[in-house]
DNA sequence: TCGCTATGGAACAGTGTGTTCAATAGCGTT
DNA sequence: AACGCTATTGAACACACTGTTCCATAGCGA
């Protein structure tokens, strides 16, 4: 085998506590969340949660890693196909709200504002870094570093941030369609100014 | 005297809270902050601070409210004198970033990454007001609370908290003038987009 | 001066954290 | 199937912080 295989009580241990930690976070937000809550529903040892992780956000950051991976793959795809059509723009935006849509209980859970800014937090560095790779596709001239070209990134990264929390936290009447169309709408002005 | 006079112990008590906090927070950044630290800096009796805030966070409200206000009162001078000027669009944020590089050490720790997202929420709440009224200035043929409307008030301040964060949490390159001219370039044509 | 109230300090139970240890269970390999 | 290795367990640990209660006292405003 090429691949070490990994001890399979590691996986399942892990998976546990990755699966407890979700419905947990649905039931009563992340902030209100105790390692011991964790580990009663995980149904582990105190000692093994400690074995494989730092503390709560650390086994929340692992868990949120899936979707950063899916968000990148998936805007990968996107720019290496013609790249510069404004269709293929963000490409990643449409997912986004569309993964946001099918799973919005956890969503909601997870970026409203019962549960902690802890994964706000993560969430938004994670948009900033899908913005940067577009806004760099667009101003390729070298000009990567240059305050302006960060500074857009920043907004247009903080104003979907804004967007989809808004979105995820109301009643979310807007259809997936309107509000990524919306979003476009809003950010490729703003992308144009780099572009000049 | 018309003004019921306060208690001067308790003008005294609560201004060593919040000096106290402003202090501790530059230190240690909000999160990292207990009770214990805040009573033993302010050297107050642990009852007493019970006795005024609810918990840290309530302190902390109470700590920002100065600064709400103060970016409200200079929009509604802006907003009262002749409006539908492009100059006079988000008078509050050139406000902010000034006041932001006046105590870019207070703005750092408050706003920064080490310090906790409990504060970056709040900031982040004050802003979508401030943009709501300035957006709905601008929209003010009883299209109040449509969709779209509320999309860009979200987008537009959601850009104006990324692009803060980011400014003040990095080394502040760009001048006031700078990032300010920036995010009016940014975000005028976003209102624009209501105005239709 | 007097009455009222904010304060101080100590003690309290409760909750959670992160670590340690030796015993055990279960994995992958031979 | 038997082995050695490692993950898991459960208990116990010291520690920190929380929010509350009590009463004596200090300091305010009148």
């Amino acid at each position: 085998m090429a691949a070490q295989a990994i001890d399979r009580r590691i996986q399942r241990t892990q998976e546990l506590l990755k699966t407890a930690l979700m419905s947990l976070i649905q039931e009563k937000g992340f902030e209100a969340l105790s390692v011991q809550d964790i580990i009663d529903r995980a149904n582990v040892g105190r000692a093994t949660f400690y074995a494989h992780f730092d503390n709560k956000e650390d086994l929340l950051r692992s868990g949120i890693e899936g979707l950063r991976q899916s968000l990148r793959e998936c805007q990968r795809k996107a720019l290496s196909q013609t790249p510069r059509t404004e269709e293929r723009v963000f490409a990643f935006s449409r997912e986004m709200f569309t993964h946001a849509n099918e799973h919005r209980d956890v969503f909601r859970a997870m970026l409203g504002k019962r549960s902690g800014s802890v994964i706000q937090q993560l969430f938004h560095r994670m948009l900033i870094d899908l913005v940067r790779e577009e806004v760099k596709a667009l101003a390729p001239r070298g000009d990567t570093s240059s305050a302006p070209t960060e500074t857009i990134t920043q907004y247009i990264a903080g104003g979907l941030f804004g967007v989809v929390i808004w979105w995820v936290d109301g009643r979310m009447r807007l259809s997936v369609e309107d509000v990524d169309a919306l979003f476009r709408r809003l950010a490729i002005p703003a992308l144009k100014a780099t572009a000049r």
